[in-house]
DNA sequence: CCTCAAGGTTAACGCTCACTAACCCGGCTG
DNA sequence: CAGCCGGGTTAGTGAGCGTTAACCTTGAGG
């Protein structure tokens, strides 16, 4: 391994800003299409300076890609076991997992994108690595959705989690700032259509938890609470 | 361009069976993740024969991209006109567009993931007329939305839109039918996800973001009455 | 039978690009 | 001052790959 942990966050220290300009090319224009040479540029060397910090173009992938399924387990973790430890019910608590992902998507919206587009580029080890990490993040959402919502199938719960990980997901999508609103006003937005989405899961149109914690659920006050039994 | 019209559904037409072997390996491995020979050695020819039938490598892909976005665009303008001229209501005029994309989302898991993974792999020319047909498709989401939830802001509904998006075509990483309910039921699910997502998105209570208590977020109690199906 | 076109084949070319080799230089440290 | 070493540099190399060239086969039509 590297002499050196990811520790230093004082100081950008080169090999940080070399993965952040990757990180930014690798989103624009995939991961075949940028070259070692552009990266070099972007953070003012040039070419094959780049290996004497990295062992070469697929270990920076690795690196962020692991990063990133890394930060995204240990922040969810991380933020579950506040919620039990404080004892909060389970609507709190997966509350706590979608904005923790929340963030993630707007602020990191270069890593989200590479974390599902180039995933295929790892060698076996690091793949199966981030795989294992993926499990384990959906996992605790997994834990989270059933706590709220005990109607769920595993399989229903499971599937939900992957679309609502699609849909917040879809923040590099929405373009610039200049189509979206301020931050805060798109993630409240965001986390309204998370819950939104999962609340509906269950099949019997009957959403919101049988489990301690129904009441919850006040809400529309202007609500268009269609009449859809045609 | 090409003197074939997409006709012939009949006779898979080599031409056809090539675009659909080269959508597989580009959404396996990624546009440069393929080479020719490989494409070629998926319908039995080899290497440079493919040239006899397009372009080159960048006129599949643009042949597929610019389909794809066709299809989705027709489709849903067709199933609108419908819903308009049998007069129906909101609701169901929504219904019909989700059914629709989630038709095209489990049926061409692949072209989904080429469709928003490879778009800027296209000459300029091409993309833009992608875009062009893209903006249109989410233009006829938003005016069924704002039909049926007229409190939204422009904004809101293109947000909630495209984030829609971003979870019906999180299909293909569900992974094999294995870690799948059957079509029928994964649909139905898909389409309850959906509008349920659609149905919080109007700011309810307090957008007190993240914070605070995470009870005032939630969604309304009965949610879509999924009128699916029949 | 000759021709012609459609659809293949293999060989080769040329370019891009990741990576290596060889060299250089400034700043600590003894 | 000597000497190492971290961090650069430029030139070169070798593989991969899209594309072209030249040639071959088959079947239909006058």
């Amino acid at each position: 391994m590297g002499t050196r942990t990811a520790a230093d966050s004082a100081a950008p220290s080169r090999r940080e800003q070399i993965l952040r300009e990757a990180a930014r090319l690798f989103a624009e224009r995939g991961f075949h299409g940028v070259g070692v040479d552009e990266i070099g540029a972007a953070v003012g060397i040039s070419g094959p300076g780049l290996y004497r910090h990295f062992a070469g173009k697929d270990a920076m992938l690795a690196e962020l890609l692991v990063g990133i399924s890394e930060r995204l387990y240990d922040g969810g973790r991380r933020r579950s076991e506040e919620s039990a430890a404080a004892g909060l019910e389970p609507a709190a608590a997966l509350d706590a997992l979608i904005d923790g992902h929340i963030d993630f998507a707007l602020d990191d919206r270069e890593l989200i994108t590479l974390h599902d587009r180039e995933l295929d580029r790892l060698r076996d080890a690091e793949r199966k690595q981030v795989r294992k990490l993926q499990r384990q993040y959906v996992e605790l959402w997994v834990e989270a959705v059933r706590a709220l919502y005990p109607d769920l199938t595993e399989l229903e719960a499971r599937v939900s989690v992957h679309t609502v990980f699609g849909l917040l997901n879809s923040t590099p999508h929405l373009g610039g700032p200049s189509s979206m609103p301020d931050r805060e006003t798109t993630a409240a937005l965001l986390h309204r259509l998370a819950r939104g989405a999962l609340s509906a899961a269950a099949p019997g149109a009957a959403p919101g938890g049988s489990g301690a914690t129904a009441g919850s659920f006040s809400v529309a006050p202007d609500g268009p609470e269609v009449a859809l039994g045609s």
